[in-house]
DNA sequence: TGGCGACTGGTCAAATTTGACTACGAGGAT
DNA sequence: ATCCTCGTAGTCAAATTTGACCAGTCGCCA
C-alpha cells in the first residue's frame, strides 16, 4: 500500500467536498511532502482513479473561481468512506517499513474511537515483534552469526529499527490511553485544513 | 532512488558475469526479498533497461544448460562499475527514509575502502541531523508546538526514528573503525553469491 | 497598457513496478 | 507411454509514479 490513497481520502474526507488542488495544498500543509513523496501527478491520478472505482464521487466541473482550467470537486462515497477506513486501520497495524505509511495514519488516527486506536497499535506492536524474529532467525542459520560478516550489519539494523518502533509505539498507546487528543465521539475534532481562501503558512 | 539498481549492478558485480535469474536468486539469498520489494518483473527491467543505457553489456543468449528459455548474461561495463560506486555512496550517506535502500548499501560496503566507509557514514548522520532539525522547526511554529495536537505524534515520531538511525550509525562508525570486517583492498573478500549449481538454503 | 512573474489547477508522456502468466525440460508416479 | 509437478528463465499487460509541461488569471510596476 501506497500512503497516496489514504492521504487523499483523508483530505477527501476533512473538507467534505474537496477538488484537486486543495487536496494538493493540504498535504503541503500537513507536511506530507516531507515524508510522503505525493507529487501532483499522484494526486490527481488517485483522485480519478478512485473515482472510476467508486470511492469517490466527482462533482461536475465548475467553472473555476479564481482562474485556471475548471475543477472537479470530489466527495467520499460510501465504499469510499469504508476504504477510507479500511486503510487507515492497515496503516496503523501492519509494519511493513513504510514509515509514509504510518505518518498518514497517525495524522488521521483520530477518526476513529479511543479505543480501536489503542487496539490497532497494540497489533502493531505485535508485528513488530514477529518481523524481529524472523530477522533473527532469517539470519542466524545452522552455523551461527559469525559467518555472515558484514551482512550481519543489516540484520542488526532492522533490529535496532524495530526495537525504536516498539518504543515509540507503547509510548504513544500510553498517551493515547492516558487521555490526550480528542477521538472520535469525543466531541469537537480536530481540523487540520485549510480553509478556502486560507494561505498557507508553511509554502514552499 | 529506489534500491534495485544497486542491488541488481551489486549482484552482477559479485559474480563478474551473471544472467537473470542468477541476480534473482542472489537477492533471495541476502534475504532481499524481506526488505527490498525486488520482484523478478522489476529485476529483469533493471537488467534490460542498464543494458541499454551501457551500464551493463548484454552477452548473446545461451543456450540455456538446464531447460527452460535461453538466457543473456551481463557484465558491467565501465560506467556500470562507476555508477555502482556513486549508487553505492548515495544509498550509504543520503537519509530518505528508505530502509532498503540502506540496507542494500549496508550489504556492498565492504567494496570501498574503509576509511571511506566511515566517512560516507558520518556524513549520513549529518544527514540525519539536518533531517531532525527540519522536522523539529516545521512542526514548531510560531505559536508554539500545543495547537498541534495529534499531529504533534508525527513530528515525535520522525525524530525518534532519527534518533535510533543516527545511534545505530554511530555504532557502526565504530565497528567499522575498531578493525571489524574486510574492506577493499584487505585481502580475500567476503563472498555472497550463490555459486552456480549450489542450493539456495534459505528459498521459500 | 503591456509585460512579467506568481499562483491556480491541472494534463501528459515516459519510466517504473506489480502480479500474473508462459514455455521448456527433468524426474517421478501411474 | 502418459501425466503431473517442480524448478528454471523470463515475458507481458496493467497500474502507478515521476517530472515536466501547459494554459488561464491576477496583481502590479513602470
Amino acid at each position: 500500500m501506497s500512503a497516496i490513497r489514504l492521504l487523499v481520502l483523508g483530505a477527501v474526507k476533512q473538507h467534505g467536498r474537496a477538488h484537486g488542488y486543495q487536496v494538493r495544498n493540504d498535504l503541503e500543509y500537513w507536511g506530507a511532502h516531507e515524508w510522503s513523496h505525493a507529487k501532483p501527478g499522484s494526486i490527481y491520478h488517485a483522485l480519478k482513479q478512485m473515482a472510476k472505482q467508486g470511492l469517490l464521487h466527482a462533482h461536475e466541473v465548475a467553472p473555476s473561481a479564481v482562474g485556471g482550467p475548471p475543477r472537479v470537486e470530489y466527495e467520499l462515497t460510501e465504499s469510499g468512506t469504508e476504504e477510507y477506513f479500511a486503510l487507515l486501520r492497515e496503516a496503523l497495524t501492519t509494519y511493513d517499513q513504510k514509515m509514509d505509511v504510518l505518518s498518514a495514519g497517525i495524522g488521521f488516527i483520530v477518526d476513529l474511537p479511543r479505543k480501536e486506536a489503542a487496539e490497532l497499535l497494540r497489533r502493531r506492536v505485535r508485528a513488530l515483534d514477529e518481523w524481529r524474529t524472523a530477522v533473527t532467525e532469517y539470519y542466524t542459520p545452522e552455523g551461527g552469526p559469525g559467518q555472515l560478516g558484514h551482512i550481519g550489519e543489516i540484520m542488526h539494523m532492522w533490529v535496532h529499527s524495530a526495537d525504536a518502533g516498539k518504543e515509540w509505539t507503547l509510548g504513544l498507546i500510553e498517551r493515547i490511553e492516558g487521555g490526550a487528543y480528542v477521538f472520535a465521539g469525543e466531541g469537537d475534532p480536530f481540523v487540520g485544513v485549510l480553509a478556502e481562501g486560507e494561505e498557507n503558512p508553511y509554502a514552499t
